[in-house]
DNA sequence: GATGAATGAGTATTCATTCAT
DNA sequence: AATGAATGAATACTCATTCAT
């Protein structure tokens, strides 16, 4: 099992596509490139040849692959998103207990983006703008929550509402702490389960014990 | 005392300046235009001329007020900002329960997001860009929050995190349910009173009691 | 008689017009603001807001006087030709030596040169483009050319090519030292002088004995 | 040894580039396309625009070369000087009296101006403009002038101020008369000659003998 | 497939000029 | 006469997109 913290290639789609023919590394170095340049200079602002200069390839040949921008935004968001996912599912496979899901999930998610920050900042930054996105994430931890329901646990409705509350959480503390220190996990984690329906004190206890089982 | 549900005015700017002279005319079309077209379009995609058109003046006009797109935004914001405070301020005069002073304003926030969505819209997505704007509302914030903590109710460390996880939750609410259904508001100030340490229970039965007194 | 050295207004037209009505007055104020913008910046690059400004009135005043940029500087042209002939007309009222008027009126100019630099730059710029002002030099040089032909002093065809080599070597002087030290005064006179058919060691004898005898 | 006379192009930068790759021909047609508009409209005057129509690509393509009309007009200018001395440096080369060498130097300029009235027109517009031409110029001259002092022929302080006097002489004579008559050429010579100290009847003596030598 | 030169529509910006006050 | 806000034509410049090589 591929772990978390051997994992912090910068080159996403490169990695995946070492073996497979030019034309999938030449779309690789796009995908990646594409991440990096979002990253820095925001979606709007970044022009297909800043694309294709950090690619290391001709102008023209990004139109071999993508017809725009926001059709490259696609491919790159919903492989970061199954990249990320598939990297807390594999650390969760053996969790049952839907507390200790939910904080994993959320400092696991925290932990990528000191890894990896242009991941996080691209993967956020594309959820209002990439619609088959949000509805992936919602689908995903709609299960964790439901589970926390049966579990009597969670006393909240669980719906889209609540699914975006819970990711903007997650997004304010990647934008206000980029480094992302142990305080902010722990506070965001704790404000999930607050959230959730946990009284503080109880929230408090959770999440220091999951935490400190993390690592 | 002026009430929120009397005013409606879709000019916030140009009723000000009705009686002034011409030039603060002008700038005020040209305020009240950018606000709806920032709304329409978000303001990477406006263009100046968009704004010129919908106010009624020539492109040219718009340079002898603001230097660039940016400028214009940042009169908006604080405009915006310091009429949604006046609004919230004289119905908080006399309140000094910090619980009923949090719901009651989160209440109102949702409630001028509902009757001038536009104003709201911009108003959101100007925090990240207009730095001035994000340090006003954290001012104004913390004191409500400081209330709480000293009349015991709250259980939670009062920073900049905590007034960004609120706005955070605030923004989700408007964007997800754009009419602002009396549920939407209630689980939002729900979810306020919960990140802030109450319990589950209590915290529904503040929001039900709060809300009840608003009309 | 006004002496050249006691001249240093720098209000050339404001200075002749203190007395009459307010629309001479801020005609004046045009004119000499004209004169500083274009010698700061040049014809083509100032606007006519640059003249209004510096001239302390509104923009639309301009067109109460003058049609456009080249209306204007017609006028300054004019006017700097004319004071600046008449300050060295009123020294060379008794001077018959062909020679001695020409290094003299030579030697003005550059003594005009260093105390009113605006005045020559702009002067010397709207050769070029004021046609008007090409045939006042040519008119006024021609007099003392001709007086040192008959006097048997020059042996030079009299002619626009002439008159305009001299204000070539004239202009070179000014551009390439602004301060118009007395060895480009010197060397300017002489170049003239020999220009004009006199030998070098005479050249050089006279332009002492002249430059001597002016202060 | 290729002469001046049988040169008569039109396309300087375009003969120098038929065999090389598109952009060296594209990049070419905007230099004498420059040459032809800034000649015939002066280099404020000119619009990106008129380059490119002349040159007959899009406007855009301007940017792929140059940023500006500044750059494009060093470019040209440097190009121009380049061509013009290789031209004089070839009649040159046996020719070791600097007198005949100054001679035959205004003759062959005042030739190319007659020929390419539109090359000496940019060039000699540019001096002020482009700083590097004038340090190259005045290196260039500077060498004649050295070896005429030398030779014991001239007697005259070898300087910046000399070199500017001398190309002020040379645009006065090009701006006079566009056609450049024997007459104006001859005049120019004498007059170059008589700056450089040769007495009146020798100086025109000498260009007598030069010129007839010269064709 | 890759290249990169050429394209030209789209947009920002300036500034001379007008004209109601 | 003076004002200065409004105008809009003129122009620079960017960049997504095409296409011949």
């Amino acid at each position: 099992m591929r772990t978390i913290l051997s994992a912090t290639s910068h080159s996403l789609f490169q990695e995946q596509t070492l073996d497979r023919g030019k034309r999938e590394r030449t779309r690789s170095a796009l995908l990646d490139s594409a991440i990096s340049v979002f990253a820095s200079k925001g979606f709007e602002a970044t022009r297909i040849t800043d694309i294709t200069e950090h690619a290391g390839v001709a102008n023209g040949t990004f139109y071999n692959y993508y017809r725009d921008k926001q059709e490259i935004l696609n491919d790159v968001a919903i492989g970061l998103a199954v990249e990320i996912v598939r990297r807390i599912n594999d650390e969760l496979a053996d969790t049952i207990n839907a507390i200790v899901r939910v904080v994993t999930a959320t400092a696991r998610v925290l932990e990528v983006a000191r890894q990896e920050p242009e991941w996080i900042d691209v993967l956020l930054s594309s959820i209002p703008i990439v619609p088959e996105l949000q509805s992936q994430v919602v689908r995903y931890l709609r299960q964790d929550l439901q589970m926390g329901l049966e579990q009597g646990y969670f006393h909240i409705e669980v719906d889209l509402l609540l699914v975006n509350q819970m990711l903007a959480l997650l997004s304010t503390a990647i934008l206000l702490d980029r480094k992302i220190s142990k305080e902010t996990t722990r506070r965001t984690c704790e404000a999930h389960l607050r959230l959730l329906g946990l009284p503080p004190v109880r929230a408090a206890r959770q999440v220091e014990k999951a935490l400190s089982g993390l690592q």
